[in-house]
DNA sequence: TAGATTGTTAATCGATTAACAATC
DNA sequence: TAGATTGTTAATCGATTAACAATC
């Protein structure tokens, strides 16, 4: 058995929720179908993409009319995982995983609970934050182990981020939501997702910035 | 004058910020200068990918010697308009606002500060975030106009996302960090970064759930 | 039937990686 | 000098887009 699973290419996992997420919102109002000329026209992509993407993610249409809007969703659903949620843990109880702890209601479109949230500092740990009692981060490896938790959320601050994603790894956690910016090591076997913020926000000022200079930009001309 | 401006493929624009902040990291304690294969390894790069990265931000290095760190850091953060912060505001004081608020400290160094947030919440709008009075969204475009902001941050739930994005356009605003799910329709001139969290989270839960259904995966082995 | 649409193969495009001469 | 490294051109790889037959 080959231990190398294959996945989808990274751009096309990328817009499988976007489809879904589009979906879900348009109903089936007008239609019972839908095509993939009106998803591009909507979200602004190359038809024939969408089609090879869902076709990936194992869903058919049919010739002239199109792919069955809910039969649609339900095939993205499954093929994400989405049809139940995944019970995961959130370490880092500071501004933003409250944020995500707020969204924990509409996490659960998106195949994920979060049940329990883990912190070193003793005046965050006992509180409650919506609905999620805080613990000591202590706690983790026993809790994490009992449950079988796949999946944590890492949402400390920076220089703490490596020695909290060993603890999930050593604790059975397989898959890892990181927000914070460094690249964690971690066995092969283990998946993290970046969540690079600053990334996009330096990709956005740059962008910003070559448009607010232009004299700038045009050195650019002068490439290739 | 070509109305179009070039920029750096997208890629490039995303690792820039992350070679800026890894050498902010490093620090020049052990040696002035660093080569690519060294920031390679500890980024999981491949070197020429990153001697051509930094060279279109316009860096130099030295044969045999590579590039001179504080030099290089500098010159990233010129590229990327980084040296002086912009000033920036924010719609939307949920949670996720809240919390980007709370980095308002850390953004300074990514080029941007947050100087007024913006809610159409009653109970939210007079209070103060982290020393940022929140302000009522009525104040918005009088307020970006006087003070000629640039770039703005959209962080209110998706159904009012469009109608808050067609505000800031109207307002002048050039550039949208966008963190609602929804692809915003804006003028050409206007850049928009979204950042699809739940995109990132499909992703990692098709990843996860391809492991942990191996039966799914092998599926994938008949395809191509 | 005619026209729209899927599914799939071929062509294009762009990004990554390899190769190598120039350099200190 | 020899070896490491940059800068750049060429080769490879993968993703996107175009073309088109099959279908309802």
């Amino acid at each position: 058995m080959n231990k190398t699973i294959r996945h989808l290419p990274e751009p096309v996992l990328r817009r499988l929720p976007i489809y879904c997420n589009y979906l879900r919102h348009i109903g089936d109002e007008y239609s019972d179908f839908i095509s993939c000329t009106t998803i591009g026209l909507a979200l602004d992509l190359n038809p024939t993409q969408i089609r090879k993407d869902l076709a990936m993610a194992g869903a058919q249409g049919r010739p002239k009319v199109g792919y069955h809007i809910n039969e649609l969703i339900s095939c993205l659903e499954c093929f994400m995982g989405w049809r139940t949620s995944q019970d995961v843990f959130l370490v880092g109880a500071g501004h933003l995983g409250t944020a995500l702890l707020s969204y924990n209601k509409s996490l659960d479109n998106y195949g994920i609970r979060i049940i329990s949230a883990f912190d070193n500092n003793p005046s965050i740990i006992g509180k409650e934050i919506n609905g999620v009692e805080v613990l000591s981060i202590g706690k983790f490896n026993s809790l994490a182990r009992r449950l079988d938790i796949k999946l944590a959320i890492l949402t400390v601050p920076e220089p703490f981020a490596q020695r909290v994603c060993d603890l999930m790894v050593s604790s059975g956690v397989q898959a890892i939501w990181n927000f914070a910016p460094v690249k964690l090591a971690v066995p092969d076997s283990v998946i993290v997702q970046n969540e690079e913020l600053f990334a996009s926000l330096g990709a956005l000022s740059s962008k910003l910035n070559a448009l607010l200079s232009p004299e700038h930009a045009q050195e650019y001309d002068h490439m290739e």
